[in-house]
RNA sequence: GGGGUCUUAGCUCAGCUGGGAGAGCACCUGCCUUACAAGCAGGGGGUCACAGGUUCGAGCCCUGUAGGCCCCACCA
């Protein structure tokens, strides 16, 4: 056995460590196993940048179930991937492109293509070296990407199905624009945020009656130009005589009737609404019921599209701002309001979205959000917490059509060709040679696809679809997907409904939602903040161990997390802490043999107290991992680990380590290499590289990822050891506690009578006696039936079947142990008033379970005995 | 406007199916005890937001109130 370094460096370990798995093909995936089969695919980072703490996060949980998974016995698949993220891409490299100088029409399709890629290559290799730092346990050699050749057939053939149902369709219809990236958008990609603005009261004069005016209100003046109505409701009085008749629009020499809409709300503005049908959605029903024209006044760059006006060419706010002064000029600006109203934004770049008329591809949403439902309702999909189906069925009840159409380069061009004689439309996965109605000449569609259309066929288009691959048959659906509650919508859905459709089952089978990571102060993490943390920058300061740990360190699943570098210290002391202990029991392991078996008959009893209570351990973690509690399992291996094992067994075991007369020691030896294994084990699904370090020089082993995990052992369950060093440890601590109040340090050895009439508890001490001296600084232990032969003055603690005395002969100070004596009889006082209120009440007796009556019963007896004893050392002092 | 979620120790949060309030950090007091001062031992500190209700029994279940956060939304 190698001794451990003083020290723990993850810096160096770390790289090595990770060197080896791969060496080692740890990571790999075989279809063909036999074994039970457990899929996570792993949601592909967007290729436009770098990993931020979310994905820390995100990869942390999946690693961690992943190792475990592997540790009991699965195949694991963890299939990893990056996505192209078709406008965030295409953006970044049309900056780093004008940085240069150049645009992105000068490079034509196929030149800008070509920069895309290799931004692709470039910060692919970049997120992948990010996550080697963190530990991902992913199959390297399955690694995809959302526009490799496996995933653009699947694109191609899901598209051409689709198309072929009649479920994807062209259409002309109002869709999110963005003049900024110059591309359609869909409804996910909107952010709303309420803005200031103001409610223009505009005149439309009603022609043929001169002075007879139609006030409207509006908070989009500018787009007036494209008004080809006026709505009011059916229902309203005011105006029942008006509807039918015909208003000039203000501006121009248009005119434009009145007409009666459900929609137009009687009791909000004027109750008179323009209807600009090509500049809002809702305008835009009304339009289509009513058979409006479609006047689009915009061009792409959401400058004013109206030849021959002065207002043509003008931004929109410009023209705005010019409109309301022609309009105020005009007489016909009744009044100014202030309003606040709702914006929407374009999610990647912040530009307010101009609604447009549009001819763009669209997926129906009616099956799909039937599908959704049906998964959820029949069980075959879960979420984990449970709660978050509520805000999967809130977005499955309001699906919309989907606008899958980009009017950019970058992503899955659509397989549409329209002929330029005949104007038919071909959709083929293939290019086809000339239209097959006419003969002419095909142009394919300029368009591509939404990024979140590859993205949706990712559990499946990754495992070989549409082919039957053994990994289709082996790891499909998956077992579980981790994502962040933030895009149920934008993926977890799509993912649902497209695989459904495909594949005819969900997914996956649990969905783990997780939480946001936070700054310190409970903010996002977010650049125009500038209070991101890289995680790579805590990694190389503190190791990846240090950093996982802090990131699950009381993780409950679905909630926000706040991140802190002093959970990160917290982290890195429990490794640190760890290190030590393993180097110090290899120390002792190293000097003396330790036997292969479990030396049953020479173990004392405070090593089946650890071997129970590692026991314990191993069922919990077991069971919180097993319903992906990982915050809480990661907390009972510390809390064991720290605590009992270092704080308590280690202490407890190091005299018999020390004397290589003691014919236990052989049995403290292999009990504190068992149990460190076992943690270790535990321990390495979360913190896996220190976890390997320390398991490979301790035990020679290829590699703690192929190690068993520990569960449950029969020949470990010793409840009454377990319950007998619990009173020892009760000891302990009320002599420490004692001592402390008397100033009495450890160093000052006392003499200790343990007096019990309890045969068993007798012999727990009589055994115990060496261990318990140490620990409580004991000069000797004499463990006797009653109270001869102590010292009136001795300090007493008083415990459930046992008190102690010690004789401190003039160090005690009577007045002080007076006191103390005088706070456990309250104490007590209060403890019986509850217990006895509880068994004096008879709707309790007749109520409540006698398994809970006798527990009540039972302890009330003890206080009964412990406050008699505490009256009797009062009434002595006194 | 609709929906969700939270309110527990000074701070950050656990608390699983209702049965005597927990952890870490911070704080106070002792310790360089030959694995670890990134440590050890001891200690203080909470009418579990508020008000009702169900129950023998509520931090936990129900209703309402107040405050915080998040998501969704086409009142022009």
């Amino acid at each position: 056995m190698k001794e451990l370094e003083k020290n723990y460096v993850p810096q160096d370990s770390e790289p090595r460590i990770y060197e080896k798995w791969l060496k080692g093909n740890y990571f790999k995936a075989n279809a063909l196993s036999e074994k039970p089969a457990f899929c996570i695919p792993m949601p592909p980072p967007n290729v436009t940048g770098q990993l931020h703490m979310g994905h820390a996060l995100d990869n942390t949980l999946q690693d961690t179930l992943c190792r475990y998974k592997r540790m009991r016995g699965y195949e694991v698949l963890w299939q990893p991937g990056t996505d192209h993220a078709a406008i965030a891409t295409e953006v970044k490299v049309i900056n780093k492109l004008k940085e240069q100088g150049i645009d992105k029409h000068d490079l034509g399709r196929d030149g800008f293509l070509k920069e895309a890629w290799a931004w692709k290559e470039e910060y692919e290799g970049r997120i992948l070296h990010q996550m080697h730092k963190m530990g991902v346990s992913a199959d390297w050699s399955r690694l995809r990407f959302t526009m490799d050749e496996g995933c653009s057939r699947a694109v191609l053939k899901v598209f051409c199905e689709l198309y072929r149902k009649g479920i994807i369709y062209k259409g002309s219809r109002i869709v999110n624009w963005c003049p900024v990236c110059q591309t359609s958008i869909s409804d996910a990609e909107v952010q709303h945020e309420d803005q200031k603005g103001a409610f223009w009261h505009i005149n439309y004069p009603v022609v043929g009656e001169p002075g007879r005016f139609v006030e409207i209100a509006t908070t989009r003046p500018e787009t007036m130009l494209g008004d080809t109505a006026v709505a009011v409701n059916p229902k309203d009085e005011r105006y029942k005589d008006i509807v039918g008749k015909t208003l000039r629009l203000p501006l121009t020499d248009r005119e434009i009737p009145v007409i009666a809409d459900e929609y137009v709300d009687i009791d909000f503005g004027t109750g008179c609404v323009k209807i600009t049908p090509a500049h809002d959605p809702n305008d835009f029903e009304v339009g289509r019921r009513h058979n409006l024209e479609e006047i689009c006044v915009m061009h792409d760059d959401a400058t004013i599209d109206c030849p021959g006006s002065k207002y043509d060419g003008m931004d929109r706010y410009e023209a705005r701002k010019a409109m309301i002064d022609d309009l105020e000029k005009e007489g016909l600006l009744v009044k100014v309001v202030p309003h606040e109203h709702n914006v929407g934004a374009h999610d990647r770049c912040g530009t307010t979205v101009e609604p447009m008329v549009k001819a763009q591809w669209f997926m129906s949403m009616e099956k799909a959000a039937k599908d959704c439902r049906r998964v959820l309702d029949d069980g075959t999909l879960a979420f984990v917490p449970d709660n978050y189906k509520k805000t999967y069925l809130h977005w499955v009840e309001n699906l919309r059509d989907w606008c899958i159409s980009r009017q950019i380069w970058w992503g899955h061009r659509i397989p549409a060709w329209y002929c330029d004689d005949c104007g038919e439309i071909v959709v083929n996965e293939t290019a086809p040679d000339k239209c097959p109605k006419c003969g002419g000449h095909l142009t394919q569609d300029e368009d591509t696809l939404d990024t979140w259309f590859s993205s949706a066929l990712w559990p499946f288009s990754t495992l070989g679809w549409p082919d039957e691959t053994p990994e289709m048959k082996k790891f499909y659906p998956a077992s579980v997907l981790v994502t962040g509650y933030d895009i149920i919508f934008f993926w977890v859905i799509r993912m649902v409904f497209s695989a459904v459709e495909q594949t005819g089952v969900s997914p996956f089978d649990k969905v783990l939602i997780h939480g946001l990571v936070r700054d310190e102060l409970g903010r996002k993490m977010s650049k125009s903040l500038g209070n991101g943390i890289d995680p790579i920058e805590i990694i190389d300061k503190y190791g990846a161990d240090a950093l996982r740990g802090a990131l699950l360190t009381g993780n409950a699943p679905g909630n926000d997390m706040r991140f802190s570098t002093d959970k990160v210290e917290n982290a890195r002391n429990f490794a640190n802490k760890m290190w030590n202990a393993s180097r110090f029991i290899m120390m002792n392991l190293d000097k003396a043999a330790v036997p292969a078996e479990c030396p049953m008959a020479d173990l004392q009893a405070e090593d089946k107290w650890i071997l129970s209570k590692f026991n314990a351990l191993s069922d919990n973690v077991c069971r919180n991992m097993d319903s992906f509690e990982l915050g809480i399992a990661l907390d009972n291996i510390t809390g064991f680990a720290w605590d009992e094992l270092c704080d308590w067994y280690i202490e407890m075991v190091k005299q018999r380590l020390y004397d290589d007369g003691d014919s236990t020691k052989a049995a403290a030896l292999w009990t504190l290499k068992y149990v460190l294994t076992g943690v270790l084990k535990l321990l390495h699904p979360f913190m896996p590289f220190i976890t390997e370090e320390i398991y490979d020089n301790l035990t020679g082993e290829d590699s703690i990822m192929v190690a068993a995990y520990p569960e449950y052992q029969k020949e470990f369950d010793f409840a009454a050891e377990e319950a007998a060093i619990e009173t020892v440890k009760d000891a302990v601590r009320g002599i420490r506690s004692v001592r402390k109040e008397m100033d009495v340090p450890l160093s000052k050895k006392a003499f200790v009578y343990v007096v019990s009439a309890d045969a068993a508890v007798k012999k727990t001490f009589a055994d115990a006696a060496a261990v318990f001296a140490r620990l409580a600084g004991a000069s000797d232990v004499k463990v006797q039936a009653d109270k001869a032969g102590i010292d009136d003055n001795a300090v007493s603690v008083v415990l459930k079947d046992a008190s102690l005395y010690m004789p401190l002969g003039d160090l005690i100070d009577v007045a002080k142990e007076i006191d103390r004596l005088e706070k456990e009889e309250q104490r007590l006082a209060g403890e019986l008033k509850r217990s006895e209120a509880m068994l004096s009440n008879e709707k309790f007796l007749s109520k409540a379970p006698a398994a809970k009556i006798e527990e009540e019963k039972t302890k009330q007896a003890g206080y009964r005995d412990m406050m008699a004893k505490v009256k009797e050392r009062l009434a002595a002092l006194k």
